[in-house]
DNA sequence: GTTAATGCAAAGCATTTGCACACGT
DNA sequence: ACGTGTGCAAATGCTTTGCATTAAC
């Protein structure tokens, strides 16, 4: 048995775990979509996705796709790169800083944290990258949210 | 005067600066956008900006808010939050890693680099907020577009 | 057999485009 | 005066919704 198989098996296992798990059916269509994002890594949107697994799986609907990925998401078995709304957001302040977002009260702070571009800059070349600028997205919850919770 | 209003006549200061730098007209629809989104550090989406914007200057159109926005990024006035496309991206691996946006291909790049986690999670208490998660977004080139450009 | 998931068609937003008019230089 | 920027209307593209059908448990 090759790698990918197997990895591929141990994937699938999991999904099914994460599915019991949430009282969630596993259906063809959750494995297939699971599978096609699993194998690879760059970073499709759901379009994308769509494209490919329509091809595997003839007559799969664009709509169950875009749900299905919200339902992985919302499982931790896939995780969705953007900001939560996927909208353009703009900001004025053009010096290096990061963003909290807030995940009681889905806004976006600015984080002004000086030792935060020191801790990371060294590496400018990774892996053969050339790194010219960065940003940290941290995900939490902001003060007020904070106080509300507890 | 105070602190407020000379931020403000600073800042249009700059972005005149800018503009004719560039080559670009100083309209009143620029000055009045750059100001709007200067004053709020909630960074919001074009749209809401819009709705700020149109009860400075009534009849401005809601393409010029987009159109504006696009230049003063281009001229490095106001920067965008999100991926550069603000579609939603999907991602199998669910494992802390970062990612490298290449601003040569367009493509996102996963960034697997274990000492990047431990350089930056310590402050788990930024000012108040309890911080979950965070990842970090770098820009860049990748190695093939680097040895394109040299 | 029940309940939840899928597929379809259509609607809903966010954003872009093409072109005529107006404004900044 | 010239050329660029703006406004309008319409198109496009991504994503969501309501509801009937189908499949998983």
């Amino acid at each position: 048995m090759n790698c990918l198989a197997s990895n591929r098996k141990v994937m699938i296992q999991q999904l099914e775990g994460s599915c019991r798990a949430h009282g969630l059916a596993l259906t063809v269509q959750r494995r297939v979509i699971m599978e096609s994002l699993a194998e690879r890594t760059d970073h499709p949107t759901a379009d994308q996705l769509y494209e490919t697994v329509r091809t595997r799986l003839r007559g799969i609907s664009r709509t169950t796709v875009y749900q299905v990925l919200e339902t992985l998401v919302g499982i931790g078995a896939v995780q969705k790169i953007s900001n939560p709304e996927a909208k353009a957001r703009f900001d004025a302040d053009t010096a290096r800083h990061h963003h909290l977002y807030c995940v009681g009260c889905q806004k976006i702070h600015d984080v002004h944290d000086p030792s935060l571009n020191d801790l990371v800059l060294p590496p400018d070349r990774l892996a053969g990258f050339s790194v010219t600028d960065f940003s940290i997205q941290f995900s939490g919850l902001c003060p007020d949210c904070n106080s509300l919770h507890q």
